[in-house]
RNA sequence: GGCGCUAUCGUCUAGGGGUUAGGACGUGAGAUUCUCAAUCUUAAAACACGGGUUCGAUUCCCGUUAGCGCUACCA
């Protein structure tokens, strides 16, 4: 066991969005860090030239931001220096480094160079695969005598470095899985630094890399994918040649999909940026990514803050087996946060949301704060008047405080933000042609007792004078329910597919002020009257 | 093919040689409401299979099966 304060990294190549998956791996490694109070490091793995691209990593870091972690150490941005001094903290910023080490390794005689072609090695692999071997590398550059080497050096032959494995089975020790043992046959001398012609030549391997960039960033805990558990062995021997002490490791398993394959975009959802665009909340993604692969010890707690994540977690409690993810535990933390969170807040969010479906009032500031309606009052009276056509302050409050309601009615009824302006849509406008398409609706409208109640409700809108109050329509109903005996649903159903488009939702006493107060804010809502009037076709 | 990892309700998991195998999500039912959502109550639902070890195995060991990963001079 390791039992020094944890240096631990995550270490994410900046070539597309950031993955549920990677996202776990951080947070975990953020946990152990940060219950032991040690380090969490991040190193941008950049060597894949061709793929990597600024705009990832630095999206890559707002996505981490968001859910909340945060590093002691890292690459710095936009021109910043570094954070730590263990950098340069991105790989392509290394390259002399590893460099050096080769000719470590190359002196000492615990690597070699091999002049194999890529025909001869694929001729090994044919071999092998024939008598149902392990393919492995013969070996046969080790012991090329200097001379040899010197010619083939002067010859121009290019080169590849490999990393002299000593016969013994190799070992290490997983925290999340215990002892992992491969047989000495099964690992052969692994390639450190290509020799492959052009673009590539020279460039080390990515198993050379991370253990060199793990070793000397003094990483205690290489928590990372289980993808990564037959690299191990190798990079345990990279150790061991340098004669670094070997670090502690755990593999962290796969998350599947629904079909028990790997989770990707098939299933849906797959990367931070997408989950915060539809409007999960940071701690909801947060907390179910720690319940993947991971149980508290009482078996019970399912929510957790920060601090409370942070003291109950163990790396040694994570499951080593795969984990499905759930889509519908995550919508239910999602709204187990947002009737948490601090309304305000919400309706920031919220609000992004809506601008796409009603650009024309969304956001409800839209225009300027700036101006109080005694203001706005004053410069139309100029001469020449002044008309600026922007909400006054005080509208502006007013509009959201009605947005204010209108969140309250309908996020209990959505997973996550992004479904909201769908829910809510009827508050704005009716749509009165699939309103009529539909079956239920057709059903409900052809029995006498709806046409008698639409019209009993019409003549009433048509004589009201000023907005309809909650309670101005309350009385309506109960005279309508007097007169003509008609009662529950029968009542209750035709009203409110006149007023929205759907027989069922929410209470007739919440979504009157919200119409009826739209309607009045500038926002372009049609009445409560408009309603009725257009709906029997007046 | 080889090597490796994994296996408790549909899903995430707790547990661990003798338990009514616990919790959560989801699902069903009920309460509430005109209805929907929310809320509350409640129900159904699991130790992959076969051998050992043992007085006793879901738990330990071995094998089978299945799934996944690696099998590159990719990262």
């Amino acid at each position: 066991m390791n039992t020094k304060i944890p240096r631990v990294r995550f270490a994410p190549s900046p070539t597309g969005l950031l993955h549920v998956g990677n996202a776990r791996t951080a947070l975990y490694n953020w946990l152990v860090a940060r219950r032991a109070g040690g380090q969490f490091i991040l190193r941008i793995e950049d060597t894949d030239l061709e793929r990597s691209e600024a705009r990832h990593e630095a999206q890559l870091i707002e996505d981490l931001h968001w859910l909340g972690l945060d590093w002691n150490e890292g690459p710095g941005q936009l021109g910043e220096p570094d954070k730590g001094t263990h950098g340069p903290y991105r790989q392509s910023d290394r390259l002399a480094i590893y460099a050096e080490h080769t000719e470590r390794l190359l002196t000492e005689g615990k690597a070699y160079r091999c002049f194999c072609t890529p025909e001869d090695l694929e001729v090994e692999r044919t071999e092998a695969a024939a008598e149902h071997r392990t393919q492995i590398y013969s070996g046969r550059c080790r012991a090329l005598d200097p001379a040899t080497i010197a010619k083939n050096i002067a010859d121009g032959k290019p080169f590849a470095v490999r990393l002299k494995i000593e016969d013994h089975p190799l070992r290490f020790h997983d925290l999340v899985r215990g002892p992992v043992e491969f047989a000495a046959e099964s690992v052969s001398d692994p390639v450190l630094v290509r020799s492959a012609s052009g673009f590539s030549a020279g460039i080390p391997v990515y198993n050379y890399v991370v253990t060199i960039d793990d070793a000397l960033m003094q990483i205690t805990h290489v928590i990372r994918g289980d993808d990564h558990i037959s690299n191990t062995p190798k990079q345990v021997a990279i150790y061991q040649a340098f004669g670094w002490p070997v670090p502690e490791f755990a593999h962290l398993s796969t998350i599947l999909g629904s079909d028990r394959e790997r989770l990707s975009k098939r299933h849906g959802a797959t990367s931070i940026s997408t989950f915060r665009q539809m409007g999960y909340l940071p701690e909801a993604m947060f907390n179910y990514l720690a319940l993947l692969g991971w149980g508290a010890e009482d078996g019970k707690t399912e929510t957790f803050t920060h601090d409370e994540l942070i003291k109950a977690f163990s790396i040694e409690r994570v499951t080593p087996s795969p984990a499905i993810f759930d889509f519908d535990k995550l919508n239910w933390l999602n709204r187990h946060y947002l009737k948490q969170a601090d309304p305000e807040r919400i309706a920031k969010l919220a609000e992004r949301q809506f601008c796409n479906h009603r650009p024309d009032i969304f956001p409800l500031w839209s225009g300027s704060e700036l101006y109080t309606a005694e203001a706005l009052a004053f410069l139309a009276s100029q001469d020449p008047p002044i008309h600026l056509n922007v909400p006054s302050l005080e509208l502006i409050a007013q509009r959201k405080a009605w947005f204010a309601n209108l969140l309250a009615l309908f996020f209990p009824k959505v997973d996550f933000l992004a479904q909201l302006p769908a829910k809510a849509a009827f508050i704005f406008a009716v749509d009165l042609v699939s309103a009529r398409a539909n079956e239920e609706n057709i059903a409900v409208l052809a029995v006498d007792s709806a046409r008698t109640v639409l019209s009993e409700l019409a003549s009433r809108v048509r004589t009201h004078n000023g907005h309809v109050t909650p309670e101005a329509f309350k009385e309506w109903m109960n005279e309508i329910k007097d007169a003509t005996g008609i009662k529950g649903k029968e009542l209750f159903y035709p009203v409110r597919i006149a007023l929205t488009g759907f027989h069922s939702g929410p209470d007739f006493d919440k979504i009157i002020p919200l119409i009826e107060n739209g309607a009045t804010l500038g926002l372009s809502i049609p009445s409560v009257r408009d309603r009725i009037n257009q709906f029997v076709g007046v």
